[in-house]
DNA sequence: GTTGATTGGGCTAGTCTCAGACCATTGATG
DNA sequence: CATCAATGGTCTGAGACTAGCCCAATCAAC
């Protein structure tokens, strides 16, 4: 660790690919993350390109290459517009390995990593925060809701919970962190199959997480996240081992 | 909180600019957070270019920027390059509120939550880790070489071991999200007038982020950095009220 | 001195990206 | 059935960005 892998840190790629490969991975990722649920509807094009920061041109494009790839469904006329068919596959632990090969081994401890100091950090952060009341029933809401999801549904709720944990801060640097984080892991999380104890297991969890974030706690509430994602990755390595 | 938020999150900008703005930012944040040292030299045009994922061109232009707004010192020839001429401004209370007028309080708030996110994230990861003795030297080394700066060097070897703290976990992912925390608080640290209180203060502090990383305490690394980027941040609130 | 390696300086042809305008389709509404 | 607002589909000219090439300057080494 000299000087040089500071450079390499500060001075890395300012640019991830071309306009066109970032904002397909960006769709997806929306896809996948269940923003936009399946058979619902991406903003118009001329509002997503603004939002996005490039030209219709290139959106199309991107969402051309989805469309081709079976995640959209595109309808012209009024009342039409991109429609995810994307519907999440059913986990299998045969699936997992092939997901590992494909991001490395190298690329899932630093997603693992990242995640991990991300999330733990965003659920101190507003632990320690003074929070309004709307913000104590969005967070009750969510926990709710995922309480009560179906296996179909689990995912995207439980995507929504955590990045909800993040953007409750306040801080949109931190909410994009966190989406990034989830977004990295989103592939190897749709592998792992869902058991009802591991299911059982994170519900008490994410219990945990929000009574201690109600409470004012930031120190538990750190230590609560921590286990819940400490629980994933193990289970994550036992699927791999 | 709803849907909408969540939308604005994922579906952010791709780019934050063009390439060229971009570049210029990003050699700014090297040469502001002192990973090249005045007088120092970036990397030669080529190398570089590649490194940032840029064009030559773009990268000259943006070196050309730099040069006139005094920044950069650029000779030809062998063992010529682009020097670093810039040298921190001698910080007083009477620029900071300017600084945070031109970034904005959302901004700040934002970059201040954001901060306390990644570099606790880091500091309990780390502590978990299973330290080589390489790392643990490095860390060691940081923090000696930060005891016996001089004001001169303070602010810049406070980066390396903050920077420092992140590399470690091997995460580039967190180690890239740590820097950029940093440098969008960058401009107000070199803004606030270094006390010895503070120093001492802050000297402690780091023994203590420290000790409990080498001791394998997540918890209490966690407590000690949380602990330290508070005072800092009231240090600024206390500035600017 | 002469040489040669290294580095910045500059040019060009081609590709990517954009802004803006206009066209085509759809379907709710009257 | 006719209308019309909303939406995707398409084209064009201009500007940004790139890869690759060669030139010019510098200076240690011989």
């Amino acid at each position: 660790m000299d000087e040089s892998a500071r450079l390499i840190t500060v001075l890395r790629p300012v640019r991830a690919g071309n306009a066109f490969e970032e904002t397909v991975e960006r769709l997806l990722q929306a896809i996948k993350l269940g923003v936009v649920a399946p058979g619902g509807k991406l903003p118009p094009e001329r509002e997503l390109a603004v939002q996005l920061g490039i030209s219709r041109v290139t959106l199309r494009e991107a969402i051309r290459a989805l469309q081709e790839a079976g995640f959209l469904d595109v309808r012209r006329g009024r009342y039409g517009g991109a429609f995810v068919t994307y519907t999440p596959p059913r986990p299998g632990a045969a699936d997992l390995r092939k997901v590992v090969a494909d991001m490395g081994t190298d690329d899932l401890a630093d997603a693992l990593t990242f995640r991990m100091a991300v999330e733990c950090g965003a659920a101190q952060v507003l632990a320690g925060a003074e929070l309004t009341d709307g913000q104590r029933d969005t967070l009750r809401r969510r926990l709710a809701d995922l309480d009560s999801a179906s296996l179909e549904d689990y995912r995207r709720l439980d995507t929504a919970f955590h990045l909800s944990i993040a953007e409750l801060t306040g801080s949109s640097l931190l909410a994009a962190a966190c989406a990034d984080a989830r977004l990295r892991v989103g592939d190897l999380l749709n592998a792992i199959p869902m058991l009802q104890v591991n299911l059982d297991h994170a519900a008490a969890q994410h219990r945990a997480i929000v009574a201690a974030i109600l409470a004012g706690d930031p120190e538990a509430a750190r230590r609560a996240m921590c286990e819940h994602l400490e629980g994933t990755a193990a289970l994550l390595r036992g699927f791999l081992s």
